[in-house]
DNA sequence: TCCCTACATGTGACCATGTTTATATAGAAG
DNA sequence: CTTCTATATAAACATGGTCACATGTAGGGA
């Protein structure tokens, strides 16, 4: 599976973007983020392995500990996919905004 | 579900992110993406179903044909999750890299 | 009218995913 | 070595997505 399917498919669970979205905030244990999602721990883990294997998250070894952080660089391709497609559409839509000349003006960012 | 879940849940499939990007080209009917996909013309209208929910496509009607062309605001809720995972991501992650400046170091399973 | 084209929908099979319970590993503490 | 805690793994199950085949609908042309 390409890393491009793995990652979005990884964002594509409000579970584990509810995990990305606290560990926007800091690192946590796997502990930590189960007990909010009232969720079992496996499922977590398993959650997070999705995540780790998407290269969006990594994990630390701190005793018994996994603290969990998020990758910097596991963003990068699903932006890359969506600034281009972004281009793209961006041309295509001025084009036909040329083509109608009447309505639909194109949006800024 | 959520807007954000179906347009995530639709860019994790490859058939439809390749149907997206093929889209950002300029609009194409059923038949015309279908062709390349090497797909039945029914898994395509469903995958294009799919697409249309999430936000992502809006489709026309011209005599027997539905072209079919990306929606330039169904990018937006995407991005903004995304940018503002990574606006916490880069806060969380200067934080960290200040904080390993003087402890424990990465390491990786 | 009849037929052909373009597309949608329903059904059923297959496979991937998500979850739980139970168990296994690994480190820390006693 | 035993035990407790933190986490991973395995088995079992349900759910849901994806596909093809068959059929239904709608518009255009003869």
């Amino acid at each position: 599976m390409p890393p491009l399917d793995q990652a979005f498919l990884a964002l594509a669970d409000p579970t584990r973007r509810a995990i990305l979205a606290r560990l926007s905030r800091g690192e946590a244990t796997v502990m930590e983020l189960a007990a909010p999602f009232d969720m079992s721990q496996p499922a977590v883990s398993h959650h997070l392995k999705v995540l780790e294997k998407a290269g969006l998250i990594t994990r630390g070894r701190e005793g018994t500990r996994r603290p969990c952080r998020l990758a910097p660089q596991g963003l990068a391709p699903l932006d890359a996919w969506l600034s281009e497609l972004r281009a793209n559409l961006d041309r295509n839509y001025t084009r036909l905004d040329d083509l109608l000349a009447e309505a639909t003006p194109p949006q800024e960012d």
